[in-house]
DNA sequence: GCGACAG
DNA sequence: ATCTTGTCGC
């Protein structure tokens, strides 16, 4: 269990989340180093960042390990939008593993000036046939784009990776034991609701035959939190 | 008032 | 992320 201090700020998950991941990959590298995975799959994106750079990318380079940035949202930067004709995009993805790439207009990558096309580092990509909604991928340190997308593909069985998946729902599982029960919903009684206790504000792979490469995804902070005033609460 | 808003 | 409301499939 980890105490997360600093605050959620879009544009800079990884100054509030990388240190606790860092760290459980140091552990594992000293305690287990059998079990060190060979990629990260990072709940959040990799170079399709306002800066190019993020938390995917930062816990890549920490950790000298591939990473790729997995987010569930489109964070719209460099041009991108998530308007109609990206949803017309997304809506033409017809079958699991079908993507397409997401390109700003600045003619630049990672900040560079190219003067030539820019090769996309992300793609919005339909992970299961079942889900309409896309996930974007970003190349996030030591693997290209091409691999991260397959690689993210194959490792869903439903919408969500399950290494992110897994992490997502332990952690949940986690939380719920220690601060009180609140349990998940039951979607029984309409006004089953608990108390406010904020008022407001605050408010490279697949080497050798074999097969199963990856596993062990990073995926942080869950829900839990909320409860003090800003933020507390991570888990894992 | 309205749009954005990785988790 | 969290919260609601509603729909669909097993």
């Amino acid at each position: 269990m980890v105490s997360l201090t600093a605050p959620y700020v879009s544009g800079f998950l990884a100054f509030r989340e990388v240190p606790f991941l860092l760290e459980l990959v140091q552990q594992l590298r000293e305690k287990e180093p059998g079990l060190m995975p060979q990629v990260l799959l990072v709940d959040g994106n990799g170079v399709l960042h306002h800066r190019g750079f993020g938390v995917a990318c930062h816990l890549g380079v920490l950790t000298d390990l591939p990473c790729v940035g997995v987010a569930k949202k489109l964070l719209q930067v460099d041009g991108l939008e998530n308007n109609a004709l990206h949803k017309e995009k997304i809506r033409l993805l017809q079958t699991r593993g079908d993507s397409f790439p997401l390109l700003g207009d600045s003619g630049t990558v990672l900040g560079m000036p190219t003067g030539q096309p820019s090769p996309s580092l992300s793609q919005a990509l339909r992970s299961h046939d079942r889900s309409t909604r896309p996930l974007y991928i970003s190349v996030g340190h030591r693997m290209s784009l091409e691999a991260a997308v397959r690689l993210t593909c194959c490792c869903c069985r439903f919408r969500i990776p399950e290494p992110v998946r897994q992490a997502d729902i332990s952690s949940r599982e986690h939380i719920r034991k220690s601060l009180g029960l609140p349990g998940p919903r039951t979607l029984r009684s309409p006004k089953a609701q608990r108390p406010v206790a904020c008022p407001k504000r605050d408010s490279g792979e697949s080497s050798g035959g074999a097969p199963s490469p990856q596993r062990q995804a990073d995926r942080t902070t869950p829900g839990g939190r909320r409860s003090t005033a800003q933020h507390q609460v991570g888990q894992r």
